[in-house]
DNA sequence: AATTAAATTTAGAATTATTCCAAATATTGA
DNA sequence: TCAATATTTGGAATAATTCTAAATTTAATT
């Protein structure tokens, strides 16, 4: 879990039109800190531990400053709360029906073109989200 | 747009423990009738012009039947409402920025298995949205 | 065709997730 | 330091969906 520089948080923030602040910093620390995926208010919980003052608009505006700025991204695996990831690496999402937790699942580079979009179409990026059962789960036959 | 028969959707509802009723036919006949991807509440106002007395909560309730039922797929491209589609072949979607419009993309057979899960996962389905602009949205520069 | 048990429909209330708002505060650049 | 602008905050507002309970309908059985 290699913590991204205070340096390196601060610059893309400040090149994506947004200002570096304590609040941005901390909603990034928990993100790293534990790469579960947590909802917004997941984030919020784990944020307050070290920051009571803060809210919950707070935490929404700082997971879409990470967002746009390119350290973090929003999943969206399923209906119900939007999860966020700042693993950057190409890479797709398991969910889990059986415990709801989300994993990381590597992409082979080539995926990437593999998608035969029609002419005309210009791709910006995309997503594959897996469903099913995790070790733990299929196992234990959920 | 072929329509798939009463009969057939009967079937379909009745071995998966669901009743076939005259509200399930309406909001089938919908989805069926323009495969535009629509939402929950989309599928209200037009399912109403032929059947006024139809509820918002029927709607949601004959939606999940139809999906529980392999009838229809919930197309979850970006947050914000969930759309619907009668398309059951194996395809992806292609969510236009500009438009906001959704397209099935064909995938070709191979993609399947082509996420290299780790040993342990059983994948029951998967889910490949791509972001970008349609060929209208592209050319005129959204 | 009448009876019945279970599923479905309905309208509206409740819930969940997120966005909006306006005032107070913090940040950045001059 | 000062000013301009962005951010934070708490709460209200909104959007999407689920829940509830009573009335109705369906499908299976007499």
């Amino acid at each position: 879990m290699k913590k991204t520089s205070n340096i390196q948080i601060n610059e893309r923030l400040s090149t994506s039109g947004f200002r570096f602040t304590p609040q941005r910093q901390q909603v990034y620390d928990v993100l790293v800190a534990k790469r579960d995926h947590p909802t917004a208010e997941e984030v919020f919980i784990r944020a307050k531990r070290q920051m009571p003052e803060i809210s919950m608009a707070t935490v929404y505006n700082c997971l879409d400053a990470l967002v746009r700025s390119g350290l973090a991204r929003q999943v969206t695996v399923d209906r119900g709360a939007a999860r966020f990831c700042p693993n950057m690496q190409e890479h797709c999402h398991f969910y889990c029906d059986g415990c709801h937790r989300v994993f990381d699942v590597d992409l082979p580079e080539k995926d990437s073109s593999a998608v035969p979009v029609p002419r005309g179409f210009r791709v910006d990026r995309f997503e594959i989200s897996i469903h099913g059962n995790c070790p733990d789960c299929a196992s234990s036959g959920k």
